[in-house]
DNA sequence: TCTGGGGTCCTAGGACCC
DNA sequence: TCTGGGGTCCTAGGACCC
């Protein structure tokens, strides 16, 4: 037995905690370079303000019904989460954080009123941290989640759903026709695993609810779809397929992309902020203590513009995996410069690590043999291990991330990309996206720290 | 004028092998 | 005109999640 607890609209009930102000307001945090809306207040979706829709389309609202969009800070989202969790950990033995603003938790040998323990959670969560959250319990993860999905609607659009099942909604304690009445008034859409073109393609066979898709037998959902869809349809049964995952695996590849605040049409920003972005990945990568095997670097216009089109990408393999900065940018800016073609309004670049693989023990790392060299020119490598000694550059990244640690990101460099040209504000402000509605780092910086008047 | 970022899994099809 | 069968591995693309 599974609970799932969902904060509601996330980032902007953080916002909330900290500017009161903004309740019964409609709010909605942008994503970077203040594109799109990625989460938005119950009184913003009332306007009809879609999940992802672009700020230019939605800012009229502004002036004619007094909506309000921040810049996300998702230094401050990270550090709510992670009470949130703490806090949701009291409710089971064992919790998978599943993302930023949901965890589920393992019930099994839990005692007691399970119904009233999550009330109970959820009280402490909102009084102690200020956010909303709400809870659903199932007999597995795929009904854990369509609790939750009844809970917030039962507390979002009274009448929906019976009132009682608001905030907490606990699937196991109702009747067997009771619970295929809630499943049967579900759109088939609001499963978890069932996207737009899956939902669609159910439609048109006449699977309109979670029921009808509970009620699909193997046959039709192994020829007509996939073994997930099977397993989706076997846990709204009630048949557990999806186990919490409450050690995470090391992620297999760690990306950093952006959009730029504007076009950018020459080399020197890109150098900059591929450079930039190698190096936050590379933090993401020594933090799990994996190397990458190769780096894969893109560049491409924006999709949404009428001007010439031009997307491309390279990965570049590395002679031996590294979690070393600056032989990971030395890759990336290799593989910029083959791919970068003048004449185009770049919209965005980004940076991908991947075949990671756990670091290997130091000794083995600084071994080059002369066959792999051998194999490396021969199979036109490019041999990033001749920039620096390995033994040596172990300890300086974990210096360079316990300073930037400390004293915040980017207090420490890699100097590579800048060395190569004059360093001008402009060019700076050309690839960083625009951030024009930021609130105070409230928890996480020193000097943004909101100070309480007697 | 202005349209996010970071992941995972599954499958089909091509390359290659015998 | 006529062109096997079976297997593995890899990758690109699609679908999903938040």
């Amino acid at each position: 037995m599974f609970a799932l607890l969902d904060g509601n609209n996330f980032y902007v009930s953080c916002e909330r905690v900290f500017r009161p102000s903004l309740q019964g307001v409609p709010v909605v945090v942008l994503s970077n370079n203040d594109g799109c809306a990625i989460a938005r207040s119950n009184e913003a979706k009332a306007l009809g303000v879609r999940m992802g829709h672009p700020w230019f389309q939605i800012r009229h609202l502004e002036a004619s019904d007094g909506l309000v969009a921040l810049s996300a800070n998702f230094a401050l989202y990270g550090d709510m989460s992670d009470r949130m969790m703490s806090l949701a950990a009291g409710l089971g033995p064992t919790q998978e954080v599943y993302s930023i603003d949901e965890c589920f938790i393992g019930l099994d040998g839990v005692r007691g009123d399970l119904t009233a323990r999550a009330h109970a959670v959820r009280s402490r969560i909102l009084n102690w941290l200020g956010l909303p959250c709400c809870i659903g319990l199932g007999a597995t993860k795929t009904l854990a989640k369509l609790a939750n999905h009844i809970a917030k609607t039962a507390e979002r659009k009274p009448g929906s759903y019976p009132a009682e099942l608001a905030q907490v909604c606990d699937l196991t304690r109702l009747s067997e026709d009771a619970h295929d009445a809630l499943l049967a008034t579900t759109d088939v859409g609001e499963v978890w695993g069932v996207g737009p073109r899956i939902g669609a393609q159910l439609r048109e066979a006449g699977v309109r609810t979670a029921l009808d898709l509970a009620r699909l037998d193997t046959a039709t959902l192994r020829g007509g779809w996939s073994v997930t869809l099977e397993r989706t349809a076997r846990e709204l049964q009630g048949l557990s397929c999806i186990d919490l995952d409450h050690a995470p695996q090391p992620r297999q590849q760690i990306a950093c992309t952006r959009s730029f605040g504007q076009p950018v049409t020459t080399l020197a920003p890109l150098i900059e902020a591929v450079s930039e972005f190698t190096s936050r990945a590379a933090v993401r990568l020594r933090a799990q203590d994996s190397a990458a095997g190769a780096v894969l670097v893109f560049v491409r216009t924006s999709p949404f513009r009428k001007s010439p089109q031009y997307s491309r990408s390279v990965v570049v393999p590395l002679a031996h995996p590294t979690q070393n900065t600056a032989r990971l940018v030395g890759a990336a800016l290799h593989g910029l410069r083959s791919i970068y073609q003048s004449g185009y309004a770049l919209a965005k670049a980004g940076v991908m690590l991947v075949q990671l693989q756990a670091c290997l023990p130091r000794d083995a790392q600084a071994g080059t043999t002369v066959g792999s060299v051998a194999t490396s020119v021969r199979q036109g490598e490019f041999d990033f291990e001749s920039l620096g000694s390995t033994r040596d550059a172990g300890h300086l990244m974990k210096a360079l991330d316990e300073v930037n640690a400390r004293w915040g990101r980017g207090t420490l460099k890699i100097a590579s990309a800048q060395a190569q040209m004059p360093r001008h504000d402009e060019v700076a402000t050309q690839w960083t996206g625009k951030q024009e509605r930021r609130t105070p780092g409230y928890t996480t910086c020193w000097s943004e720290m909101p100070v309480v008047r007697a």
